[in-house]
DNA sequence: ACCTGACATCGACGGTCGTCGATGTCCTAC
DNA sequence: GTAGGACATCGACGACCGTCGATGTCAGGT
């Protein structure tokens, strides 16, 4: 509706000099906040590892819904303390529980964390 | 049902060397490749900035669904070499197409790309 | 032809990230 | 209590990323 606004005005070039004054006049001012936008960074820049990606995917994968180091260390081929510090990272995202059980640390999703990250894309 | 599969059985810590040997021996091998695993996190790199969310935001919220550098570079409060430093991103991520229509680039979205986004997470 | 304006490209700088070995903590078994 | 195994934490190093000013390119207007 009303699809004369698509060619810019180019208007007031040094007029109402206080104010932004955008070249093309149209003044883009919808979409995210800074702070949505941080918000949905931060939890995005948690995910977009392609290590901790096969991680929350094996986890997924498992019978039980939950595996411990030992059985992701090998998967991913890395040191046990990097993948202890992916699994930090998701855990501190939200995306993962950790439940110390005995000396083994099992990990287990958190499918509503996993829903807002897709509801960021709608 | 059946919890006994929690404790691990730790077995065969040294036969059949070849393989990975898994500590707790459950072997978790689903889940995305390794290949898979780098193109969904290239996509979502290109997705997990705050500014870059904002730029996809604000062109979606265009009436034209477009927009150009000079309406885009306010808005985010950047420099013009920044802004045109993100949006490159995001047209190599497939998520932007560029049009030069006279002295001006318009960005329009590109919805599949988008789609493919949100398939990552079902 | 010249200038101006819109945009891209080019280094360069500082900060963050992924990875590792070394070390610490906690649990279990003997 | 002692030993060993599972996991976390701690620097440290190299690589990548976001940002900028300076410069280049191209289209339009005078």
């Amino acid at each position: 509706m009303t699809e004369e606004v698509a060619v810019p005005v180019r208007e007031l070039p040094l007029a109402t000099a206080t104010t932004a004054a955008a070249c093309c006049g149209i003044g883009v001012e919808g979409g995210l906040t800074r702070e949505q936008a941080e918000a949905s960074a931060t939890l995005l820049k948690a995910v977009a590892d392609p290590v901790r990606l096969r991680l929350l995917s094996a986890i997924r994968a498992t019978d039980a819904g939950e595996a411990c180091v030992c059985d992701l260390t090998p998967l991913v081929g890395l040191s046990q303390p990097t993948v202890s510090h992916h699994l930090k990272v998701l855990v501190e995202a939200g995306l993962l529980e950790r439940e110390k059980r005995g000396p083994w640390a099992w990990f287990r999703l958190v499918p509503a964390r996993l829903d807002d990250v897709a509801a960021i894309f709608r």
